[in-house]
RNA sequence: GGGAGUGUAGCUCAGUUGGUUAGAGCAUCGUCUCGACAAGGCGAGGGUCGACGGUUCGAAUCCGUCCACUCCCACCA
């Protein structure tokens, strides 16, 4: 075998499986289905999508190899804003505006946009590895997915349960669309607070020069919308001011003065002005009040018709800046103040959002949700984990009603038709709408222009991409799918809606499960983001990056090209020598090795390093055994020495633990388990102890092949329980495993996984192995403190020993002399003479090697002090606690005895130490 | 303001229902090219488990208070 590089092994390999339809659900097994979270059908894998999908591949693996029917479902989203906005600004570069070309033409061009790069991420998650059925690839805005799209909105319309409505909506005014709460972002900025005096009206209606009201605002330019001034009701400073007016400067409104619970007696002045059209608060009040809601801004957030005429089609900060000044001149200006507040932004186009007054369509939620609710409060779909169930509830109980129309043009478009009166129709199809109201032909109809929010689409994702409405058998088949993965940060956004619409239109959950796994941030725990410059690419991890690429790639297209230089300078000391190409599996190894439960998980490239060397370990292993097995024998009559039946017996409790972890979503403690196993018994141990036994000249052939039987199939197994994580590399080594051990299966995919074998346990032979370990262990140590060389032979002298330890020292000799390189092993029976040596304690016998030249008698002074104090406060510890009778009385007897034969032990073990020193003392 | 989470070795993290000498990887120090692997072997050092109190025979683990940090939701104009 040549050395490790992944790179030449993970390509063609995936091609194999893809081409011979391995990913293809397939045998009579019980039905297992993960839906794929879409990803945007033109986006680019980042790191939260390797992480999860590579999360998920490892659980499909799993269940094919355990003989479940598996599917995991493939298929991208059409991400309806997003989509548009970078459509709309490739366009751009060329001076194109949408508006030029129309919807269709538009249309047309986003098409095209997604027939070019909508296969990038595909080819990505190849790359990954993933093994998701491709076959039945969907795309939420293929034929299918809108006939059920449009099924949905009918059923819902006809069920009363979708209406169209005039409210404040978040409104984006560079997008001009409404978009839902969750898309806006809200974070804290510098601004400012102004305040300004409101003067109060005098008898004959005019503004009183003497006598105002001051009131704080941070949108000074929503004046000229004012409806009225609150106070709060109890409010003894102004109690006796309400129903009276405002002359409302700059404007020739006069506004009334009203009381409202709703203000806060502490804030500002305890003054505040409402503008029903403008903000969510006043609109409440307003509709209390039955105030007028004074429109004034245009789709555009530019001021309308509705204000004086010299605001009239001023920006809104442009408007501020007048106001201001008008204000300041006619001295209604109090002061202005730095001000901290959270400013609302589109999570899209980073603007900031306008409460707008417009006509949308509305989910009424509640009757969706009650279900949904319940769905988990009674575990029919349980959160993984748990705590994350709050998120839901937290939401689902305060849900407020969907806005789900969006003033786009990509996506499903809703279908409603007008007529000339306005009349509202809904139907699939503007023919069944002629028909089932009984429009003549002659009647013009024109369809609503706005289309649907995306998640409306992906809230149908785990049915719709099954067949539904058409009841196919793999909707019969695969749903209620088994399980959900996904981040937090989109169990409101989908996972909730999933729920609802799956409960409304399949009578049935959507999943089972919902695991929620954390967030990636990078080595400092910060999230990774294209504005921060701080993001990686899964992919440069794989094929590896110059650091001039991966600066360049840091810095192309910034939002704010100012950070460029800033983030230069970081990428340069973090990554000086650029980004190693390290393989899928590695990385893939990483992800799952970092994926506790923790709510983040910090990316750390060193981590990568240290499992593209495991990965490098496991097929050096492979290596040393192909070496050690071609053109020999491993047929024929076998017998098993004890190292093959410890071997054997380990590997069941990895197995049993691996089994464990997968079915607990504890992807790190699965990592672990086959890290330390690979590495830390068959590699450093196992290997080791079978080289004397194959090299050796006077061994039975039968105990030769066992062991090189035990070294094919262990690592087979081995391989078969890593091939969820690594798949690439286990499916290259596993093909090059004999048939004879390995079957004559085509793949390592659709192998059986491993599972512990009761019957393949030996704790006898696991007992010896510790033995043997604690002979080598002990040797080592003395060799490493004592500073000599390996290759200096040293003689081993064993004291004090029970017939236990005569007959395993007697049976493995020659495993012994191959790992310690002693001089000479020797059996000291009672009475022979003891030189002076230095010790270890292996139980009660003593492992001696006698100083004279060797060792130096200061250091093995040290180093035997060391010992006996740590044996020491050891014993103290049990001692103080058999000593207190509280302890005895009450702990379980098996922990006092516990704490007894410790003391005992101890006790017996410092004696001899002690000795030992003494009588190197007396030297 | 409401909710959730985190704090364990220099760094990143495990630690399963309270009973281990508190572990791992990386980093550090020493040493070794011995028949798979220097992307390696062997040995070693390093922690009063955020602080204080409580429950208990016994607390990293359970409870309370506080400190620090993070996230989510709702926001005071």
């Amino acid at each position: 075998m040549n050395k490790y590089q992944p790179q030449d092994i993970e390509q063609s390999w995936y091609q194999r499986w893809e081409t011979n339809d391995y990913f293809a659900p397939q045998g009579d097994g019980k039905p297992f289905a993960i839906m794929i979270p879409p990803p945007n059908v033109t986006g680019t894998l980042h790191m939260g999508h390797a992480f999860q999908h590579s999360l998920v591949d490892s659980i499909i693996r799993y269940h094919r190899m355990k003989g479940d029917k598996t599917l995991w479902q493939m298929g991208t989203d059409h991400a309806g804003i997003a989509t548009q906005l970078l459509v709309t600004e490739q366009l751009a570069a060329q001076g194109i505006r949408p508006s030029d070309l129309g919807r269709e033409k538009f249309l047309e061009k986003v098409w095209e946009w997604k027939a070019e790069s909508g296969g990038k991420i595909s080819q990505q998650l190849r790359r990954l590895g993933a093994s998701l059925n491709w076959k039945t690839e969907r795309f939420t805005l293929d034929e299918g997915l809108s006939k059920a799209v449009l099924e949905v909105f009918v059923r819902l319309y006809e069920d009363g349960l979708i209406y169209r409505g005039k409210r404040l909506v978040n409104w984006d005014p560079v997008l001009k669309t409404s978009i839902s709460d969750l898309e806006v972002e809200s974070a804290e900025e510098l601004g400012h607070i102004w305040h300004l005096r409101y003067p109060l009206t005098e008898a004959d209606g005019a503004a009183d020069p003497e006598h105002y009201l001051v009131i704080a605002t941070t949108r000074p330019e929503t004046l000229l919308g004012d409806s009225a001034v609150a106070v709060h009701p109890d409010d003894e400073r102004y109690k006796h001011l309400v129903g009276r007016e405002i002359a409302l400067p700059l404007t020739q409104r006069r506004i009334p003065i009203i009381a409202d619970f709703y203000v806060d007696r502490e804030f500002g002045t305890g003054c505040v002005k409402i503008t029903p059209a403008h903000d969510f608060n006043d609109y409440d009040v307003g509709k209390r009040h039955d105030l007028p809601i004074i429109n004034i801004l245009n789709d555009d957030a530019t001021l309308n018709t509705s204000v004086p005429e010299r605001f009239q089609g001023l920006d809104r900060y442009a408007a501020r800046t007048l106001v201001i000044a008008e204000l300041e001149a006619l001295g209604l200006v109090e002061k202005i103040e730095d001000h901290k507040m959270a400013v609302p932004r589109g999570e899209k186009s980073g603007v900031v959002i306008e409460p707008y007054l417009s006509d949308q369509w509305y989910v009424r939620i509640q009757p969706l949700a009650d279900p949904a609710i319940q769905a988990v409060e009674n575990g029919a779909i349980k959160f993984i984990p748990q705590n994350t169930e709050n998120t839901y509830y937290a939401w689902m109980r305060n849900i407020q009603d969907w806005c789900v129309s969006r003033q786009q043009w990509w996506g499903h478009r809703i279908p409603a038709w007008y007529d000339p009166a306005g009349q509202v129709y809904v139907g699939r199809s503007e023919a069944e709408v002629r028909s089932h109201h009984g429009l003549s032909a002659d009647l013009p109809l024109t369809q609503d222009e706005d289309v649907l929010d995306t998640w409306f689409s992906s809230a149908l994702w785990t049915f719709s991409t099954l067949g539904w409405p058409d009841n196919t058998d793999d909707l019969k088949t695969f749903h209620s799918t088994d399980l959900m993965v996904t981040g937090h940060d989109i169990i409101t956004f989908w996972v909730s809606r999933m729920i609802m619409m799956s409960l409304k239109f399949m009578d049935q959950v959507p999943f089972h499960q919902v695991y929620i796994h954390g967030l990636v941030t990078d080595a400092d725990g910060q999230k990774m983001s294209k504005s921060k410059g701080n993001g990686l690419d899964p992919l440069d991890i794989v094929d590896g990056i110059s650091l001039d690429d991966l600066v360049k790639k840091r810095t192309a297209n910034l939002l704010q090209p100012k950070m460029a230089q800033r983030i230069e300078k970081a990428t340069r000391k973090e990554f000086p020598e650029g980004i190693k190409a390290y393989g899928t599996d590695p990385l893939r190894f990483t992800f799952y090795s970092i994926a506790s439960s923790a709510r983040t998980v910090r990316f750390d490239m060193n981590r990568v390093e240290g499992y593209r060397n495991f990965c490098n370990k496991l097929w050096n292993a492979a290596n040393f055994v192909f070496m050690n097995t071609q053109d020999q024998s491993i047929t024929g009559t076998l017998a098993l020495s004890v190292i093959d039946r410890w071997i054997i017996s380990a590997f069941q409790d990895t197995a049993a633990a691996v089994n464990l972890a997968m079915e607990t979503y504890r992807f790190d403690l699965a990592a672990k388990a086959i890290y330390e196993f690979v590495w830390d018994e068959f590699c450093d141990w196992y290997l080791e102890l079978t080289k004397p036994l194959l090299m050796a000249t006077d061994v039975s052939p039968e105990l030769q092949r066992g062991a090189r039987h035990t070294l094919l199939s262990i690592l087979e197994q081995t391989l078969r329980l890593a091939h969820p994580f690594i798949p690439f590399m286990t499916e290259e080594i596993w093909q090059q495993i004999p048939a004879s051990i390995r079957g004559s299966g085509e793949t390592i995919m659709l192998e059986a996984f491993p599972e512990a074998n009761a019957n393949a346990y030996d704790r006898e032979a696991e007992a010896d192995i510790v033995w043997i370990k604690a002979i080598v262990a002990g040797t080592r140590n003395i060799r490493g403190e004592m500073d000599i060389s390996y290759a200096r032979p040293i003689p081993v002298l064993f004291a004090n020993g029970s017939e236990q330890d005569q007959r395993r020292l007697d049976a493995y000799r020659p495993l012994l002399t191959f790992l310690i390189r002693p001089e000479r092993l020797a059996w000291l029976n009672p009475g022979d003479p003891i030189p002076v040596s230095a010790t270890q304690l292996v139980g009660e016998m003593q492992l001696l090697v006698p100083m004279s030249g060797l060792i130096d008698k200061d250091a093995e002074l040290a180093r035997l002090d060391k010992e006996i104090v740590r044996k020491k406060t050891e014993v103290e510890r049990a001692e103080s606690k058999i000593n207190n009778p509280s302890f005895v009385d009450r702990a379980p007897v098996e922990v006092v005895q516990k704490e007894k034969d410790k003391v005992q032990d101890l006790g017996h073990a410092i004696a001899q130490l002690q000795e030992q020193r003494d009588r190197i003392a007396s030297l």
